[in-house]
DNA sequence: TGCGGCTATTG
DNA sequence: CACAATAGCCGCAG
């Protein structure tokens, strides 16, 4: 049994370690002080020696502890866990602390603010006590920030030692036990991970990434007038078209519209994938699809991107979040879930380095498989394309196949794939009905729960049907449950391999390190003699992410592929 | 100054 | 433009 250990740290003051070894009453367990300079080496020690389970209040002891050069193997992300049990994004220990005790979160007190007419009769506060008349975490208590010392940081490793006893007992009544523990296990590690991530950094060519940014909007502009000169002369380019009295904002799709009018073109709106079509009858069309082109690398992925966001060792760095939004995927800022592909050229390993790229073949599928439980589906992933055998059983062209499944994942209902949606009924009925079910509870305004035991919060009530409004806004919450099952249990799916990956890379070198996640897709930045076993070792790591996590319930054998390539820039993948 | 609409990019 | 995300600019309400 791995030993739960409850850890709080302040940069400059130290940590502390509150040991939990008996459910009765942590708070009176006698707590460990680390003063600051000892810190990453006791730590470390305690790592190496007894590899604990540390459970820590999120975002602030993970990012401070890999500051310290300390990389725990095993957590208990009260944050992590917290989004798990209730859904959603907050993950703010007055959140996590209202909900271990029953709380409804909407009562917690209000910060006090600065001093008005209305709480001037206020009651005096004690900053020294964490725990509110109300029972919720006292705000002035957590905003006591200025003043950190080794009582209050002690306290609040006590209060996660008591949260973290709340938090088993709440995983253990969602579903199944071992499933869902299995799962906070692997999204504390992916919370661990992200703090990884922002601390390392990708690793960027900033002369590679300067040159191409330069192919859309020329050189570094000198200045801010400079800047505004050139502006001025690529939304001249596209305004030659147009009359000089009729000229209009390019920046404004209703003024857009109204020249394409002017030209003879009549849309409803003005997004690329319609125009692209027109580009022949109008060069306007053509000169504005480019001007697109370039103005959002001037705007989103210029020069300002790369001097806000790359740092001075040539990596680029942004925030990550291990389970944002809806279904739980992980999300990263400043473009590195969304960096277009003409700029990925300039993601390059550094010297004497690779980068060992792997990402998941078909996940959704696959994952659905596994979650409805069908054997049929669950066969055809045996094939390392799975839609060839679902092409055949159905009698259907491959590509009719893939736009049907997705399209069933998706909640589609017109289109090429919704004929073949009928032959998926007959063919695969249990994935269908898994499907159908999730999408009628949740138009129903119903929560669900992925696999993992993620809440899938529909925050809307079941009395939508009587308006085409409601039956529409109903319809898309159905959309929304059908996919968020499938798409939340591969964002599970995924962590786990990442978790794998993350545990195993050490031994092979501990220089190799994952530098980004994309879903599906993982690199890993590793030494060119590492390259090798690093890319073996994702494919062993899959499966052994793919034997933990289907080993978690029953269900019939669902097969997981990767490709997986060695190569030296992100855009050398095939 | 905040927010919804529109647009672009990715999985 | 099915499902998800980040992010920029514009117009408009307050």
């Amino acid at each position: 049994m791995t030993r739960p250990l409850a850890i709080a740290m302040a940069e400059g003051v130290g940590a502390a370690i509150v040991p939990i070894d008996d459910p009765g009453s942590p708070t009176d367990f006698s707590p460990i002080w680390i003063d600051w300079p000892e810190v990453a080496g006791t730590i470390g020690r305690i790592e190496r020696d007894d590899s604990p389970r540390w459970v820590w209040w999120p975002e602030s002891t993970p990012r401070a502890l890999v500051a310290v050069d300390v990389r725990p193997a095993r957590s208990w992300d009260l944050g992590a866990v917290h989004r798990l049990l209730v859904g959603g994004w907050r993950n703010s220990p007055a959140a996590i602390w209202a909900n271990c005790h029953g709380l409804d979160g909407a009562s917690a007190p209000e910060p006090a603010g600065a001093p008005d007419l209305f709480s001037a009769a206020a009651e005096p506060v004690d900053e020294d006590d964490p725990i509110h008349a109300s029972g919720h975490l006292s705000p002035e208590w957590l905003a006591g920030g200025w003043h950190v010392t080794p009582g209050r940081i002690t306290r609040h490793a006590q209060l996660a030692a008591e949260c973290f006893l709340r938090q088993q007992e709440l995983v253990r009544a969602v579903g199944d036990a071992a499933t869902v523990t299995a799962t906070v296990y692997s999204e504390s590690a992916a919370e661990s991970l992200c703090a990884e991530l922002e601390h390392d950094g990708l690793p960027i060519d900033l002369a590679v990434a300067e040159a191409l940014i330069a192919g859309f909007i020329g050189p570094r502009p000198a200045d801010a007038a400079h800047a505004h000169a050139l502006a001025v002369e690529r939304d001249e380019r596209v305004l030659r078209h147009i009359p000089v009295d009729q000229r209009l904002d390019l920046r404004n799709p209703a003024n857009v519209k109204a020249m394409l009018r002017r030209v003879g073109i009549e849309v409803s709106d003005t997004r690329a994938w319609r125009l692209e079509e027109l580009r022949g009858d109008h060069p306007f069309v053509d000169d504005l699809l480019t001007w697109r082109k370039a103005e959002r690398i001037s705007t989103t992925f210029g020069y300002a991107w790369l001097d806000a966001n790359v740092g001075g060792d040539g990596r680029l760095r942004g925030r990550w979040s291990g389970s944002d939004g809806a279904a739980g995927r992980m999300t990263a800022t400043v473009g590195l879930h969304n960096m277009p592909a003409d700029l990925r050229p300039a993601i390059v390993a550094e010297p004497g380095h690779v980068f060992v790229r792997a990402d998941l073949g078909q996940i959704e599928p696959r994952i659905l498989a596994a979650v409805s439980g069908d054997v049929a589906l669950a066969a055809a992933t045996q094939d390392s394309d799975m839609y060839a055998p679902v092409a055949a059983r159905l009698g259907v062209d491959r590509d009719i196949a893939k736009v049907a499944v997705l399209g069933a994942m998706y909640g589609q209902t017109t289109g090429r794939g919704a004929e073949a949606l009928r032959g998926l009924e007959t063919n695969f009925p249990v994935a269908m009905a898994y499907l159908a079910d999730a999408a009628r509870s949740a138009e129903g305004g119903n929560d669900l729960r992925t696999r993992g035991g993620r809440l899938v919060r529909m925050g809307a009530s079941s009395i939508d049907a009587s308006d085409a409004e409601g039956r529409s806004r109903a319809a898309a919450r159905g959309r929304y449950g059908r996919n968020a099952m499938v798409q939340g249990a591969a964002a599970e799916f995924f962590k786990t391999w990442a978790a794998v990956v993350r545990a195993r890379l050490p031994p092979v070198d501990d220089r190799a390190r994952i530098v980004l996640c994309l879903h599906d897709e993982l690199v890993v930045h590793a030494p060119i003699e590492a390259g090798d076993a690093v890319a073996r070792g994702l494919d062993d790591w899959l499966q052994e992410a793919a034997h933990r996590w289907l080993g978690a319930a029953a269900g019939p054998r669902v097969r997981f592929v990767a490709d997986i390539s060695v190569i030296a820039r992100w855009s050398d993948a095939k």
